[in-house]
DNA sequence: GCGAACCTACCGGGCGGTCGGTAGACTATT
DNA sequence: AATAGTCTACCGACCGCCCGGTAGGTTCGC
């Protein structure tokens, strides 16, 4: 089933050809309506009326409300191996590998942030093995920006950086965007990524030179 | 009754004295259900059972599920505005802002990030006024966060960087802290404060020195 | 005896989900 | 060519449950 629905998903992003499957526009619109309204807020009906259907004859098509997000977070889950993990894997240099991480994040989320906010902010609208499954896969990618960071460290490019809170504090620079962006806005989708991507580099390298001064009272 | 609720908020937040007043602790546990279930999947009855009452017996306090969370939004909104803007504004040199800025928000997240992750992660539940009401305060404070780029671009600090994507980036860095930091982890919430505001002040300034040569492609 | 602080019991409604159908395309048989 | 069976794709009606919210008390300190 979730091979199936996967397939599925991977059809309806690639939104290319008119009718394709049925379910691939399901799924489609259902990670639109989930992002826009949030899944708690989103019924059933809201998204069989988004694909002219009633709800039983959604039910045709998918096993339950709590399978859908499942399905729709494995898929980006799926997206963030395949466009950005695997190709960053295949680059040695460091500095190199987490400029491609970033870019590539940021680039898929330009383009389409629906599945992968929902796979950040839905989390608990999960059924228990299911949040483990997608918890540990994303427990995996802070990792890996968290090992790129040491990797760093140790060829002496960065030095003082914590590599877990370097590596969450990207991810959320990152993810961030998706809460800000819009397509038809000042800048286009490149030049956002462009720019995130030269501050996630900066924020990493060339640290320690400048003022240290900041008020951190309390009040 | 707005008001009324704020001074209930502020004495639930300085958690000093043992049954202070009964609104506090019902301000105090929405907020930290609601952060952790979420608005829509926390219930009326949820709310009422973390402080002893039933639900009859919650309606005496407040007024409906909806003003409960704009009264918290509300709260945090003034949170950020007294121990973040307010000082920050009486910082001239916009560098010492800026760090005054990151600093004092990392610092609130860590003591306590209920309201102020509901502030940016339950928007979608309030009624359209009060909605406008809090988008309007938080691009205010977006806002603020750019004009203090730009006036570290004017004086030739920073460079080439736009000042909105660097205020969203800084902001999404930081309210990210609420998603991965626990009190009770590897560090403790100064050091956490202290490496995401060095990780802040770095992105923003030095750039354009280092190398360029990350892979963009689409795969 | 009066008001603050609560409770029991209830309401209408929407939720996720299911059941028993059925129109119509397609296939198999004669 | 006509008929009978089959399967896909759907729908109307319904279920039990829980939701936010309320009406009308009751208890208890003053």
């Amino acid at each position: 089933m979730t091979a199936l629905d996967n397939a599925a998903l991977r059809a309806a992003a690639t939104a290319v050809d008119g009718e394709q499957d049925r379910r691939a526009e399901i799924y489609r619109n259902a990670a639109r309506i989930f992002h826009r309204k949030g899944y708690h807020a989103t019924s059933i009906n809201d998204i069989a009326a988004a694909v002219g259907l009633t709800k039983a004859g959604l039910y045709y098509y998918i096993k339950g409300k709590q399978d859908l997000l499942f399905a729709i977070m494995s898929f980006a889950m799926d997206q963030l191996d395949e466009q950005v993990i695997e190709p960053a894997r295949r680059v040695q240099d460091p500095l190199t590998r987490l400029e491609t991480i970033v870019a590539r994040h940021a680039r898929l989320i330009t383009q389409d942030s629906s599945a992968l906010t929902i796979l950040v902010n839905e989390l608990e609208g999960l059924l228990p093995d299911d949040r483990t499954d997608v918890i540990g896969r994303q427990r995996d990618y802070v990792d890996f920006i968290a090992d790129t960071l040491a990797a760093l460290r140790d060829e002496g490019k960065v030095v003082g950086l914590d590599p877990t809170v370097g590596a969450f504090s990207l991810v959320g620079m990152i993810l961030w965007i998706s809460r800000w962006y819009r397509a038809d806005g000042r800048l286009d989708g490149d030049e956002v990524v462009a720019e995130v991507t030269r501050m996630a580099i900066s924020a990493v390298l060339n640290r320690g030179d400048h003022s240290d001064a900041g008020d951190r009272g309390t009040g």
